[in-house]
DNA sequence: CCTTTAAGTATTGCGCGCAATCTAATAGCG
DNA sequence: CGCTATTAGATTGCGCGCAATACTTAAAGG
């Protein structure tokens, strides 16, 4: 036998295995619950807010640009910007250039939101149990993971 | 003015805000990408790969043991253990010493899938582009970020 | 013993996340 | 102009993730 653990056995690759993936899979959820609280006081829901978050810094958008912000589709769009549109704090009509496009634009009630939206932030960071700049560096580690990942993803 | 950027503006605020959440959710659904075609090869989803994995550990666990490690409850577990139980993947048997408890126990379909999992972690491994002591040590901070915001979640 | 309380699962309902499919509208091309 | 190909959304179906609730069994209290 050579150098030791350059070959992990199956089963420890099978641990190995469980903890990144199974690590941000729980951190996610995780944060999702710590979430929640925060935005059932605002009436949306995790995803919701993040699509809030995409118009609160660029309105107008059309759905596939929100959608490649994202990274969602169209099946899970149209419904979740029908509901805000339902909650009054947003608009989807067909431009009338291109009428298979549809623009999303916030609301005055859309726009107000932002300021209610904006004590969360503060939360989570204390939440977090962390200094600013180390979820600074934590975030782009994972922002780079995940652009990994993507671009070994299939495409479809 | 005294230090610079010490308190950020809620518009910056809610762009950070978006960076670690977002890129711990969309890290999540990237994995579960690449994931994907690997586990419609052995017809399981990511959930359900999660919970073989437990499985694989320890057999024989009761419902809520298998949510205790995973942080999933009845709601999820119950019709996923139902379709593996239909896959024929493991058995579901209430326990004749304490009929409330269900015991989930591999049966030997089950116990020999692992064998082809075991080449999953290392084609995760190669799509990360990232070494094994590099996601040794992003794990372990993501561990503990998750550890951090279970705590401050709101108790059921 | 009988009532109360708790524990362990199951069920229901809603909102994603995504594949697959469909429709409508535009662009491209001869 | 007419035909095909492409694009943008919408729809459908399935599997979570989770809150709320119900149900069964077991333990505890009087």
């Amino acid at each position: 036998m050579s150098a030791k653990s350059i070959a992990p056995s199956p089963d420890v690759m099978l641990q190995l295995d469980n903890q990144l993936c199974f690590a941000l899979y729980s951190a996610s959820l995780a944060m999702t619950k710590v979430y929640k609280p925060l935005l059932d006081a605002i009436g949306l829901t995790y995803t919701q807010y993040l699509v809030m978050l995409v118009l609160w810094e660029k309105d107008g958008l059309m759905v596939s640009a929100i959608g490649d912000k994202l990274s969602l589709d169209s099946g899970t769009l149209t419904p979740l910007l029908k509901r805000l549109e339902t909650s009054g704090l947003l608009t989807r009509l067909r431009a009338v250039e291109d009428e298979r496009r549809v623009h999303i634009s916030l609301t005055a009630a859309g726009r107000a939101l932002k300021a209610q939206a904006a004590t969360i932030p503060g939360c989570i960071l204390q939440a977090s149990h962390c200094t600013l700049p180390e979820l600074a560096a934590l975030t782009q580690q994972v922002r780079v993971l995940r652009q990994h990942l993507a671009n070994s993803a299939a495409p479809r």
